[in-house]
DNA sequence: CATGAATTTAACCGCTGGGTACATTTAATT
DNA sequence: AATTAAATGTACCCAGCGGTTAAATTCATG
């Protein structure tokens, strides 16, 4: 990541021995993982610090305080997030595979970010405050609900969904999977064990919710495993 | 709470000018909104010392540091969602009904419980390892799986539910919904708006919920709605 | 090569906040 | 009344941590 100079760097800074861009970089990658292990007020700048490439002095000259770099954490891993999503194009699909498509998808998607939602659940902690500062993210969350809308709209329109599905509503519904199955993790296997974590139960739990949505959504549909 | 000298005490204290177990109540009613509100870390003793009706001394002197009192306040919210879990009795309703309510519940349940949920998201941040070491815990959260289970089996042994239904599936389900819908409202307002969380969205989401997991679950379910 | 803006270093600072020392009061016991 | 142990009040400590100061280094530019 930080290699040698690159030149293919455009802007008006062609090679500097030290990258600025690249100390932005390595900063944020670092203070993420700090934020996401111990939250805003448990994260030490300090530590951070000593886990860069760079000094302590750098975070205040490129983030201000403490604050700012959360959020610009923040803003970097629900970016990422929105990005992946942006990769999986269901335009091809049938309405009801390109829906079940979207469900395993979104599923995956969470399972794979921890930082995400560690973070995100952290951001809750503090009631969404910094989130709503942010200008970036509220536009970056109107692709998914687009996408699940032009899916519905086709569903709809090809008569196989009900009228009633309401795209935001699924998105809840979604979300709350999916979320839920990689947030509580460390509480709910402290009650119930951790079994339902692990292959193959995670699979047969994404097969279910999948069909529970399919089911809420599409008329007539039976699944195969509901005998 | 405070009173008069409560003499129906037993144990060998009768009745003392200021009543220990007052002041311990006191600190952790306290300390339950700090840390729910703050976060571990995130909360200071001093301003918890100060919104109690004693001291800081108090606080070191009956739980030991920050992190005992925070494992009793985790404790404190366990016990008591569980015990108004054990004041609903399905007992007497036919197994679809039953799960209905059960659902229902759950779902309110979540909803009143704002510093439950708080306080769950906190102790996942911190990988359940306070949660863990608790040793009033483990015991507690059977009662609701009990209660699955039993519901379960009356509904196969009847023959309206299907086979393949498992009991922690099932409560993975439930909360799943139910907590999302109280522990991710911040962010998700922050991006969606937040009129799915008033009224009559969440209605029309508890509804929805419990329509998917009946029919999930019981054979030949269709609900109203779903034209 | 002098200028100066951008970038980086190292040392430093003050206060917050978790935790403690020690004296003191209270109520049961003898 | 004297003794004792639990319960409490007050003042204090001090390390950790967020944030800063001031000066040095780097490189484009005239």
């Amino acid at each position: 990541m930080d290699g040698g100079a690159e030149n293919t760097d455009n802007k008006r800074r062609t090679s500097w021995k030290k990258d600025p861009e690249a100390v932005k970089e390595n900063i944020l990658a670092i203070a993420t993982e700090e934020f996401a292990a111990h939250g805003l007020s448990g994260a030490n700048i300090n530590e951070i610090a000593r886990k860069t490439s760079t000094s302590k002095r750098m975070i205040y000259y490129y983030f201000g305080d403490k604050e700012g770099l959360y959020c610009k954490v923040l803003e970097g891993v629900y970016s990422s997030l929105r990005r992946s999503e942006d990769l999986l194009d269901v335009g091809g699909l049938e309405p009801e595979q390109a829906l079940r498509r979207l469900v395993e998808a979104t599923f995956d998607a969470h399972a794979n970010a921890p930082h995400f939602i560690r973070l995100v659940m952290i951001e809750n902690i503090h009631n969404g405050d910094y989130l709503r500062k942010s200008e970036i993210v509220p536009k970056l969350n109107r692709s998914i609900i687009d996408k699940l809308e032009e899916v519905c709209a086709r569903g709809k329109a090809k008569g196989v969904f009900r009228k009633g599905v309401d795209a935001l509503e699924l998105h809840w519904l979604i979300s709350s999977f999916s979320f839920y199955n990689v947030s509580n993790r460390a509480t709910f296997s402290a009650s119930f064990g951790a079994s339902i974590f692990a292959q193959p139960r995670q699979a047969i739990l994404k097969q279910r919710v999948t069909d529970m949505i399919l089911a809420a959504v599409v008329i007539g549909y039976q699944p195969d495993s509901w005998s």
